[in-house]
DNA sequence: AGCACGCCGACT
DNA sequence: GTCGGCGTGCTC
């Protein structure tokens, strides 16, 4: 009997060994389906062992070795492994969530045939000068049909409703669907790629590109280069290089909203390159079919979210990873990865170049980019020359009454834009930031006396806490600097940021944009549109509206209250709200209309602000370094944060002090923080505890979390949840 | 994670 | 006398 040992999708650090009946070949990455408890579950062969621990009589067998799709390759398992030892997750519940949901299930894969339509001999007979004019979509179909065959994707392509049409083209007995298997693409080493409307790059992208290409094996690119500075012209020359040597291009994305236009876009740069996306929006279906096309080596380029880092790829050639900083690209529950560093991790196992691309890079990236680990690209200019960076001031809100939050000078601001007919933005960060105690005669805030972070208001029980060492005391009667009594908690008011400008400008129409009312399906998109159409006069929104689409008749972004992110107890929060801004900065103005940005905060000197105002990226980023090293902060250090919760307070600092107590007998260089209440103590009725761990290198941290995690595991864990975060991303 | 086995309270 | 509460333990 030969042994197989496979991977399950089961919460233990352990792999299940089965046996095979000797007929029949079986290779490492294939699926199985086996027998486990009194179920089935699909997994996947990770080895073929000589022998077990286990006694034979325990061992069960296989009952079906899938052959719908080919062996994950090895270096796609290598990848995993080292992905569930980096992370301290469980190996067969890495794999298994590396796959498509549908290849997790039992039930084998149908290769789709490609499906294309074509006309019937009734509808090749059809006269297309009598068809009723009104019937324009169906028009449209037959009129493309009767040039060639067509793919779902050409028809849906020819109008909105399309498919429907087709439908009625269908039932009609006009067309008729023709399944096909779909070509596999040759597998020659030359290919040539039609590269549509290749514009000339300037120097900077042109060395960008040069660097990039001429790199032999691996390479990692960090691409700074501020908003309009033509970072994607770079990608698509990039793309094009490797696709004419046969390579495929794994682009990285962080979130779904913007892949279909960023599909479309590429798709209209490469028309005869096949370009699938992979991303939470498509239906199972959808998903193991490009997940099958990309593995296949058909498709050419990849444009996916954090997960399709996982994606074998027979050709891969080039990474890249758009918006490098965002958060998206973390994952924050299960296996969790950062899907840039893993991408990464691929480009050096495989030999080839990854490139980072960001306006505003996050400090690890430029902390490795200014070292010499990484190459620095720069783009400095703009690609179109007439464009003008938009002007940033600051309004030194300190000493001024502020109506329902609003300067004299931003409303001013505000009135000059309706009576122009140009757009503005009012700009809210209203991200949840635990409360810090401020002075408000002398700004003093509440500061950790061991840490760079802020003491947190805890009001259940009248004490400061500081979320990162774990210091605690009293909250203080006075300011400790200049002896005012009056101390209040710090955090943003209500949103009545809409009404308030509707009181001020009756007649104005204001959109409100955030996630309560872009909650339904749609409704964004229909937002936009209305944008678009200027339809709207001043949006009020957060985050969401930094990001994506550029209103061209937008000429005013109006930042309040940004402040908070400056004496948040999250180390990040500064770099984050940098980016943030500069990202809402660059909405404002186009070619033809310069921006305005107007910031409203009471520290108008801070490095934040002034380095804004310059657009000068590198400084703020020197100043952020300059304090992460003398805090011994990351990207300085490297953490491991152990987060846990139940529903008794006592069982998680109880689990979480016997956590201590093992850290702390594990010798090494290492150091272990205090058990600390989490940022948001109290969740769904459960008490929330975390852990930091911090060392000044990675491996020693990593050997560390070799013995520690095995020791947590032993610890009784009734009622209790937990887990570790490698490289978290909020402390 | 599931899903059983396993011992102690209120019900046809 | 049972139905069922969820505590502990196992799954190749």
């Amino acid at each position: 009997m030969r042994l197989i040992r496979v991977a399950l999708d089961i919460p233990l650090s352990t792999l299940f060994d089965y046996f095979l009946a000797d007929e029949g070949p079986v290779s490492i990455g294939q699926r199985v389906v086996v027998p486990f408890a009194r179920k089935q579950l699909t997994g996947v062969v990770m080895a073929l062992p000589q022998q077990t621990e286990m006694d034979a009589s325990r061992i069960r067998m296989v009952e079906q070795v899938l052959t719908d799709v080919p062996p994950l390759p090895e270096e796609i398992l290598q990848l995993l492994r080292f992905c569930s030892d980096y992370y301290q997750h469980p190996l067969g519940m890495t794999v298994m969530s590396s796959l498509p949901v549908r290849m997790r299930s039992t039930e084998p894969v149908i290769p789709k045939r490609a499906l294309t339509y074509m006309l019937t001999a009734a509808g090749q007979a059809l006269d297309l000068q009598s068809f009723p004019k009104r019937k324009q979509v169906q028009h449209s179909i037959l009129q493309a049909l009767q040039a060639s065959a067509l793919t779902p994707q050409q028809v849906k392509a020819l109008a909105p409703s399309a498919m429907s049409s087709l439908k009625r083209l269908m039932e009609a007995g006009w067309v008729q669907p023709c399944e096909e298997v779909r070509p596999n693409a040759a597998q020659s080493g030359n290919t040539s790629v039609v590269f549509a409307n290749a514009h000339a790059l300037n120097d900077a992208q042109h060395q960008a590109v040069e660097r990039v290409r001429t790199s032999a094996g691996f390479g990692a690119f960090l691409l700074h280069g501020i908003t309009g500075s033509g970072k994607t012209e770079v990608y698509v020359h990039l793309m094009h290089h490797f696709l004419q040597h046969g390579g495929q291009v794994l682009l990285l994305v962080p979130e779904i909203n913007l892949t279909p236009q960023l599909e479309h876009y590429f798709q209209s740069r490469f028309p005869e390159t096949e370009i699938i996306s992979l991303h939470s929006g498509l239906n199972d279906n959808e998903r193991t079919q490009n997940w099958l096309r990309a593995q296949a080596g058909d498709a050419k380029i990849i444009l996916g979210t954090r997960l399709s880092v996982f994606t074998p790829l027979p050709q891969l050639a080039l990474i890249l990873v758009d918006e490098e900083h965002d958060a998206s690209f973390k994952q924050q529950d299960g296996l969790r990865y950062s899907a840039r560093d893993v991408a990464i991790f691929r480009a050096s196992q495989r030999g080839i170049p990854v490139v980072l691309g960001s306006a505003t890079p996050s400090l690890e990236s430029w902390h490795n980019a200014t070292s010499g680990r990484y190459t620095l690209l720069q783009l400095k200019q703009r690609a179109n020359a007439l464009a003008q960076l938009p002007q940033v001031r600051c309004i030194n809100v300190s000493n001024m009454l502020l109506h329902e939050g609003f300067s004299p000078q931003l409303l001013a601001a505000l009135e000059t834009r309706l009576k122009r007919g140009e757009q503005s933005l009012v700009f809210l960060n209203r991200r949840g930031h635990a409360p810090v105690l401020m002075c408000t005669a002398c700004g003093w805030l509440s500061g950790c006396p061991n840490c760079a972070g802020k003491l947190v208001l805890h009001l259940n029980d009248r004490r400061m806490r500081c979320h990162h060492c774990g210091h605690q005391q009293k909250v203080p009667h006075a300011c400790p600097s200049c002896g005012n009594a009056d101390l209040q908690p710090v955090g943003i008011g209500t949103q009545r940021i809409e009404a308030a400008l509707q009181a001020q400008f009756p007649a104005a129409r204001i959109l409100r944009v955030d996630r309560d009312s872009t909650r339904n399906k749609g409704s964004w998109q229909a937002m936009r549109k209305q944008i678009e159409d200027a339809e709207v006069d001043i949006l009020v929104g957060t985050q969401m509206l930094a990001k994506g689409h550029d209103f061209p008749n937008l000429t005013l972004v109006g930042v309040l209250n940004p402040d908070n992110a400056l004496y948040s107890s999250d180390f990040r929060a500064a770099e984050k709200l940098y980016a943030q801004l500069s990202q809402v900065a660059g909405r404002a103005g186009r070619a033809d209309k310069p921006g305005e940005v107007l910031v409203q905060t009471a520290f108008p000197e801070h490095p934040l602000y002034r380095a804004l105002l310059a657009h000068d990226y590198a400084s703020w980023a020197q100043t952020l370094l300059a304090e992460r090293r003398m805090a011994s902060f990351p990207p300085i250090s490297f953490q491991v944060l152990l987060r846990a919760e139940a529903k008794e307070q006592q069982a998680v600092f109880g689990f979480m002090h016997q956590a201590r107590t093992c850290a702390a007998d594990i010798a090494g260089e290492v150091e272990v923080y205090g058990v600390v209440p989490a940022a948001m103590p109290r969740r769904a009725n459960h008490f929330l505890a975390q852990l930091l761990v911090q060392s000044a290198a990675r491996k020693s941290l990593q050997q560390f979390l070799r013995q520690w995690r095995p020791r947590l595991e032993a610890i009784p864990t009734q009622k209790i949840r937990w887990s570790l975060d490698v490289d978290p991303q909020d402390v």
